[in-house]
DNA sequence: AGAGTTTAATTGAACGGGCGATTGATACGT
DNA sequence: ACGTATCAATCGCCCGTTCAATTAAACTCT
């Protein structure tokens, strides 16, 4: 009651926000590096802590990751809730999804995209009986919706799976990617100018719901209201 | 017995072999694992040689890395060729673009789309000079597709660059990431049977075509017609 | 063609730096 | 004053590199 502000001063002892700096800390280094490209002295350092207190509380730099791994994995597919059951239209809830990720990945747990991608990569040091059911229930969502799509009439009759990999596939590759895009412009050897991430997102959403279609969008037709679901805001975020 | 062929048997002296062997050994660990996740002592062995080699040959293992990354990156830059100057027309030219993809990450450069997801992940530690060409070449063989179908109207109006990572990175991520879904499924923690990456081919060319496709449904089987349940999703307020 | 010499490939051993974990002491909070 | 959080120092191992020694191949000169 007379703390004022926990935030990042680290003045006296305070073991939870200690505890968060080494997991903020760690989130971010690894995502940028991966496990194996960071050591926990940067970890410590960037937390303002000291390295021994990593094993203290995590029981060692894997146990850290695991830690850190499980929660964004959590947090990132938590968000997406309860899309699968709504009984929406299904391209309307394509499109959520993919807006849901694009907020997810850009403001909320913007290391999410990367940290999944080399955990995919790594294809289990680390993928434990913990970790491997957040991944498939993100697989899960999209694939239930699309098979839902199919089944209705409403998309072609692709195979779920194939169709949530390509979606799935374009969105962690573009926000994983996206710091190393931004180096490579910064350096002057990108000769392109980036697009942003909104536009990558309504981009998105237009191949993928197109791309699906039984009857792909119609561009010309007559009154202007072709445009298959509205792409802003769904009423959250901002 | 002694086979006199220069196969993988490694019985008298033969420098241009052995090289090659670390070459290959190294391609597959480091794709699999990455850099830091393999040591010098694995890829020797796995090569049949002495680790000093990788020193000899490589001037060290980041020589090594550096070797492989260029080459395979090189080579399956080149297989596009000259796609992108064809006269041809652009839906074809994308067509051709993913699934001589396909034919390059499944039988010619399995390690390919590993081997660059990862170095983009890593965002530079290699990515010099010699690197960076590559993948802008590749980059800039669909961006240049799409930008002529855009300019000659058969393309929605699409920004390339963004077109082009969407195509690339549901590209590289499947790829890259099918050993470990096989992995998981041989593991029995996937709970569904794994299409084939030709599938997967033929989806992903279907869903790109149609996503940028001005006047949809020109793929084949000119279906004209469309009653379906396209009309389902317009019923919503604005 | 063959002995002798030079060059190149290969090897095992050793070095040294780096890193994660541990430990035992210290100081803070209640 | 007791338990816990924090810290500096240290330990021990792993790994990439280097080096000196060994051997195979290439070359030279009669």
């Amino acid at each position: 009651m007379e703390v004022a502000g926990k935030k990042h001063v680290k003045r006296r002892r305070d073991p939870e926000a200690t505890r968060e700096a080494l997991l903020r800390a760690g989130t971010e280094l690894f995502a940028l590096r991966g496990f194996d490209g960071v050591t926990v002295d940067e970890i410590a350092a960037k937390a303002g802590a000291n390295k021994a207190l990593i094993s203290y509380y995590f029981r060692g730099k894997r146990g850290l990751y695991r830690t850190i791994l499980q929660s964004t994995l959590a947090a990132g597919v938590e968000r997406q809730g309860s899309l699968a059951e709504s009984p929406r239209p299904p391209a309307e809830l394509l499109r959520e999804f993919i807006a849901n990720f694009h907020h997810m990945a850009t403001v909320e747990r913007p290391f999410f995209p990367a940290l999944m991608l080399r955990e995919i990569l790594e294809s289990g040091k680390t993928f434990d009986d913990d970790v491997v059911p957040e991944v498939l229930a993100l697989f899960q969502i999209v694939r239930a919706i699309i098979a839902r799509g199919v089944a209705e009439g409403v998309f072609r009759p692709v195979h779920p799976f194939l169709a949530h990999l390509g979606i799935i596939g374009s969105l962690v590759f573009f926000y994983a990617t996206e710091p190393t895009r931004q180096r490579l412009v910064a350096q002057k050897r990108l000769p392109v100018s980036l697009p942003t991430s909104k536009e990558f997102l309504d981009h998105i959403q237009e191949i993928v719901i197109r791309g699906l279609a039984v009857e792909p969008a119609r561009t010309d037709g007559g009154t202007g209201e072709d445009r298959l679901m509205k792409t802003e805001d769904n009423g959250e975020h901002r």
